[in-house]
RNA sequence: GGAGAGAUGGCUGAGUGGUCGAAAGCGCUCCCCUGCUAAGGGAGUAAGGGCUAAUACCCCUUCGAGGGUUCGAAUCCCUCUCUCUCCGCCA
């Protein structure tokens, strides 16, 4: 959520902002409810005054037993008035509620201008694109004939978007998790976190994906509905709310293993080949709590973070950052990391790396108190993937390939493996 | 799943219709006293919001959440959620 002090006070300058994300933000409706709102809340709060203060004279006037008769009559009609006047402030205030839940965080300066993917500015490169003297296979063709991977039992039992891994491959993932794990860990100072994999509507508010993304998450028809995290960051994340940290607390750094389930709704006939899309995945999730104005400084630190996971691989990678278009809903600004996939002769996003700054700190009331001042401020949250398991599984396929069709396990994931140094049929 | 108890400020814990946003203690902050790794005295110490140039006044809201009764609710009524104890079941 956007402040909304700044919205009220500069909301052309916000919507020139959000504009340039291509959101329309209709002023006019925003500015005409918060003139109602600021009517109706200065009213309801006068008569509330004035209910209070008669309350209190009748309450005096009881206990020196005086009559209290005429002063009950006097106040006679101010319940309906107040009552009126509460309701109708409420509905003004729902609607300036929808409507802030709505906009999507305004954008750092340094975001570059542009309107989707193909705008995004390369920062930099690690390594070089991996090269064969064969025609180099995709992780489909690799996982099939190494019989480790089965899209065909996948799709019987959850249809389609699933995937059944196997044997070897299957414990290559598991390496990869605990790989990363250990690294983020015991090298850069997260916590690892175990987290619920079902949460309720107000988690994801707080992280920006209800009310508006409904349709990417999947959800329970129990009596409460619960739904399945579409990332780790949505648990992690939501271990600041309502807290009031102190400032030696900060900067907090979380990290979580979870499985990821998305609805992929929208993404039909999109990257059906392959387990780069899936409904259930594996990632592992940075986070990071840190006091406002250090969020920029954490942001790169981050997606180094992620990036180390890369390099100790020895998987080429590309540092992206997006441009105003294609940063997401919440975030203020973004870096993609992408991996190079010789079975699809380009790179593609293995990890995307966000400062929320405030935005959902003010969703889930996230605070950290000022040592100065005394007072509680919105802390800034981050979160990256560090990084997405079932892709990296993908990388480490296609990159590390032979020709004749077996898998050469990267070093750093040997001792994860069992003295496995080849995956072959 | 069955039975019972509970949910109050950073913590412990009073408060069963009227100056209660809330006693007391602990903790914390500041000041005073004190020649010693301590004790004593005093003051202060919730969060969110409105108004505003203001982190100054003033005002509103909040005692798990949501409804209700009332001139007035932490206190009474209803619904829900969560926590704890016991029984059953279970990884």
């Amino acid at each position: 959520m956007i402040d909304p002090k700044i919205l009220r006070q500069a909301t052309s300058r916000v919507a020139a902002n959000l504009l340039r994300r291509g959101f329309q933000f209709d002023t006019e409706e925003y500015l005409g409810l918060e003139e109602r709102r600021k009517h109706l809340q200065v009213e309801t709060q006068q008569l509330q005054s004035e209910r209070n203060a008669s309350a209190k004279s009748v309450g005096k006037a009881k206990a020196q037993g005086e009559d209290i008769e005429p002063l009950l009559a006097a106040v006679k009609n101010m319940g309906d008035r107040l009552a009126a006047s509460e309701t109708a402030l409420q509905e003004v205030q729902t609607g300036l509620r929808d409507i802030e839940l709505g906009l999507p965080n305004l954008l750092d300066d340094s975001v570059p201008d542009g309107v989707d993917e193909n705008d995004n500015t390369e920062i930099r490169r690690w390594g070089e694109a991996t090269q064969f003297d064969f025609v180099a296979r995709d992780h489909v063709e690799l996982g099939e004939a190494l019989g480790m991977l089965d899209f065909d039992a996948a799709s019987r039992i959850s249809g389609s978007r699933f995937t059944i891994v196997q044997g070897p491959l299957a414990r290559l993932q598991r390496a990869l998790i605990q790989f990363m794990l250990d690294t983020h860990t015991g090298e850069h100072g997260y916590e690892e976190m175990y987290v619920p994999y079902l949460v309720h509507a107000e988690a994801l508010v707080g992280t920006g994906n209800l009310p508006k993304f409904e349709q990417d998450l999947f959800k329970t028809d129990t009596e409460i509905p619960y739904y399945l995290i579409p990332t780790a960051e949505v648990p992690l994340t939501n271990l600041a709310r309502d807290e009031i940290f102190e400032a030696s607390q900060l900067p907090r750094r979380l990290v979580a293993h979870t499985p990821c389930f998305r609805s992929e709704a929208g993404s039909y006939g999109k990257d059906t080949r392959g387990i780069l899309r899936q409904h259930q995945f594996e990632k592992v999730e940075l986070v990071q709590f840190v006091e406002a104005g250090q969020s920029m400084a954490a942001l790169e630190e981050l997606t180094g973070h992620a990036e180390i996971i890369l390099q100790k691989l020895e998987l080429p990678y590309r540092v992206v950052a997006l441009c105003a278009g294609d940063v997401g809903f919440g975030s203020a600004k973004t870096y993609d990391i992408e991996v190079w996939l010789p079975g699809q002769d380009k790179y593609r996003e293995i990890s995307s790396c966000s400062n929320y700054n405030d935005f959902q700190a003010r969703r889930m009331m996230a605070r950290c108190r000022n040592p100065d001042t005394g007072k509680p401020e919105l802390i800034h949250t981050l979160n990256g993937s560090g990084i997405a398991a079932g892709r990296a599984l993908i990388a480490v396929m296609e990159n590390y390939q032979d020709a004749d069709g077996s898998i050469r396990v990267p070093v750093v994931l040997q001792p994860y493996m069992g003295g496995v140094e080849i995956l072959a049929a």
